[in-house]
DNA sequence: TAGCTTGTACTTTTT
DNA sequence: GTACAAGCTA
């Protein structure tokens, strides 16, 4: 591409951030203002016209999906060109330099990374060690080591004030200990060791300063002060570093971000270009007005005057639900009466606060047969099937890592904890790190035979896949057919089961593309790249309607967005509330609304059936921020009305033998009935094939119907 | 040591 | 209504 096309279609703001020359650069840009569009310009108008070497470059994001977009979008700009750029997430390029480093920090570049369930089974298995157990949660714990980790403080920095903070400090220190001991980081710890590398060891910090001419950041609202502070490592020898945000979407305060690295840029880095962003390109009239109307409410933020070229369009539309299934029977009513107005489902994103929240949704989209896709909750790498294969391979190239040994060894039947501990005090005893004490296995003392034979076999696995450790696509059918992982699977033969093994193809595949697309094929570069993947980057969209979290929605654009759930207690959630973080929730609010390009659809309900009976909940705060003029449906008066019809739909009596109707299925006949008011199910024969379904889904019909 | 059963607590957001 | 953990038994 020449030129003149990398600065086509730009806007002049858009234009001058593209071909800034040099220094630092804060592009503020609010959502739908085309962020990602600068970003990947300015990444080719580098390359292309000012020469820069693209392995000079580095840029940084948050997802994987972000990174993968935007080397997409350079390489459809620059070509061949592009090749060598640095571009990942932090985690992923902190990683990629520590691998080259990591003896000057006491690891093997073979270093495992932990993710969220390993870290809390260590985490649980230190507090039952210390019989703290009953005292306090690991989810704690947990909360309270990677925040410390994010503001870089090491456990024997933390200043001891109570039993609390004795406890944590303690688990703290054995943790990273544990870590250290399996050759393995944790993901907050890619970023602190990275930190320790660069002040440690000047001359390597020196050495990539020098590097990188230049230093692009995306979402740079949601840095933490760690990856803050390896910005200015790098950015220290040329400082031309341009970081893009918009303070009004930084929604990850809980996980350290500092909404204050945006806020306090100019004063940090001298000289500072600010280039506002304000054309909106993605949503319609009503919904951007609707947005910042709320967003406004804010006291900590910068001013903008973002306005959009399109047209009003349809006001925001809000309606009730009775409880959540009934709310989620209403978004599919919508989706269907969109449908007819020529939507396809992949139109259709559907937004909650939390994961929790998709159930109902879920169970709702299958009864009716629309296909959909949840974006976020289980990861695929978190999968237990996938965890035990990847254990092997763990094992096979960090012979450190027990975790992963463990692991394997408990799959062996007849082999657990016991026999595990035994060869760990043998590995101990002789100086061996755990792979090789398995390796060792038959001078262990106090072994079955049956064990010692199997160990055996299983160390003979190991070696088989160490053999194939340059090309991961055959060390992975090395762990498939040696271990027959598939054939005990297919032996069970349950849903589960089946299931299992469909996930495990599907590794396979992702593992064929992999080694088709990277010179790397090496076990060692497949399992560090994708022990940094979450779910969305994996995301291939069909034509399939979209679950996911506010959090993932990040970055992505819809035509129709539904936000449900929308009640006090859950947005803003209770949590943010004790904590005094609404604002963040209000800015989690904008964010939602700022995915639509066409039309946004609210809703909320009455409450929920608890044990107690029923509790009632009111409406989120926040909808009362959006002014009149740009929404319909939503008046606090109504609610009660609302729930009194909805009850009386409930209450309309089915009796076996009733001629009943539903959406789906059609006509039917009550066989029988269960259970009373909104749990009531009843057993009804449509033309032959029987079904239980809740009351509250069926129609009673009239006899000659 | 493994698998089954019972019980209980749950429910923020994620790289 | 689920997911996980602890406890019991074979």
């Amino acid at each position: 591409m020449t030129r003149t096309l990398i600065t086509q279609g730009l806007n002049p703001p858009q234009k001058k951030a593209v071909t800034y020359e040099k220094g630092p650069l804060l592009v503020l840009a609010g959502a739908g203002s085309g962020k990602t569009k600068v970003l990947t310009r300015r990444a080719a108008y580098l390359i292309i016209d000012k020469n820069v070497p693209p392995d000079r470059i580095i840029a940084m994001t948050f997802t994987n999906k972000a990174a993968a977009e935007m080397k997409d979008r350079i390489y459809k700009l620059a070509d061949s060109k592009a090749s060598g750029i640095w571009m990942g997430t932090f985690h992923s390029l902190c990683a990629r330099i520590l691998r080259k480093n990591a003896s000057e920090l006491g690891y093997t570049s073979t270093y495992t990374i932990c993710d969220d369930k390993d870290r809390k089974n260590i985490i649980q298995g230190i507090l039952k060690g210390l019989s703290y157990k009953n005292q306090i949660e690991s989810k704690d714990i947990i909360r309270k080591i990677s925040r410390y980790k994010s503001y870089l403080i090491p456990w024997n920095e933390i200043e001891i004030k109570d039993d609390f903070s004795e406890i944590i400090v303690k688990v703290y220190e054995i943790y990273q200990k544990t870590l250290k001991n399996n050759n393995a980081m944790d993901f907050d710890d890619l970023l602190f060791n990275t930190v320790s590398l660069f002040e440690e060891h000047q001359e390597i910090r020196d050495k990539y300063a020098e590097k990188f001419l230049h230093i692009l950041v995306d979402e740079f609202q949601d840095t933490n002060y760690a990856q803050y502070k390896i910005l200015n490592h790098i950015a220290k020898k040329h400082r031309n570093i341009m970081v893009v945000g918009d303070d009004d979407q930084s929604i990850y305060g809980f996980r350290g971000a500092e909404i204050g690295n945006i806020m306090n840029f100019e004063n940090d880095f001298d000289g500072t270009k600010v280039i506002v962003l304000e054309q909106n390109y993605r949503s319609t009239g009503n919904i951007l007005s609707a947005a910042l109307s709320v967003v406004k409410n804010n006291k900590r933020r910068k001013e903008k005057r973002l306005k959009t070229k399109k047209s009003a369009g349809e006001k925001l539309t809000f309606f009730w639900g009775y409880d959540p299934r009934n709310e989620a029977e209403k978004v599919i009513k919508k989706i269907f009466e969109e449908k007819k107005r020529g939507k396809k489902n992949k139109d259709f994103v559907i937004l909650y606060r939390i994961n929790a929240q998709s159930r109902a949704i879920e169970e709702m989209l299958r009864r009716y047969n629309l296909p959909y896709k949840i974006v976020g909750g289980i990861r695929f790498y978190e999968r237990k099937e996938i965890k035990d294969i990847f254990a092997y391979i763990k094992s096979a190239i960090n012979p450190e890592d027990r975790i992963s040994h463990e692991r394997i060894l408990n799959i062996i039947s007849g082999v657990g904890k016991k026999t595990f501990e035994k060869i760990d005090e043998f590995g101990k005893k002789n100086g061996m790190s755990f792979g090789k004490a398995v390796m060792n296995v038959k001078k262990v003392e106090n072994l079955t035979p049956s064990q010692q034979r199997k160990i055996y076999e299983l160390s003979k696995i190991i070696k088989a896949i160490q053999k194939n450790t340059d090309n991961v696509y055959n060390a992975l059918n090395v762990v498939i057919e040696k271990t027959g992982y598939i054939e005990r699977l297919s032996q069970i033969g349950d849903k589960l089961s089946k299931e299992k093994i469909e996930n495990i193809k599907e590794l396979v595949a992702s593992v064929e593309n992999f080694v088709m697309q990277n010179k790397d094929k090496s076990c060692e570069n497949y399992i560090r790249e994708v022990s940094l993947y979450s779910d969305v980057d994996g995301w291939i969209l069909n034509d399939e309607i979209s679950l996911m979290t506010i959090h993932n929605a990040k970055g992505l654009e819809f035509p129709i967005v539904f936000l449900i759930g929308l009640n006090e207690h859950l947005f803003p959630h209770y949590l943010s509330i004790e904590e005094d973080n609404v604002e963040e929730e209000r800015r989690l609010f904008y964010v939602a609304l700022t995915r639509a390009k066409e039309k946004v659809y609210l809703s909320a309900t009455c409450g929920r059936e608890s044990l107690t009976g029923f509790l009632k909940r009111k409406p989120s705060p926040f909808l009362k921020e959006i002014p009149k003029k740009y929404i319909t449906g939503f008046e606090e008066e109504k609610e009660e009305k609302e729930e009194k019809e909805e009850k009386q739909i409930n209450k309309e009596g089915f009796n076996s033998g009733d001629y009943v109707n539903h959406s789906v299925f059609g006509k039917g006949k009550i066989i029988s009935v269960e259970g009373k008011g909104i749990k009531q199910k009843a057993k009804v024969n449509f033309s032959g094939e029987v079904k239980t379904i809740r009351t509250s889904f069926l129609k009673k019909q009239q006899k000659n119907d």
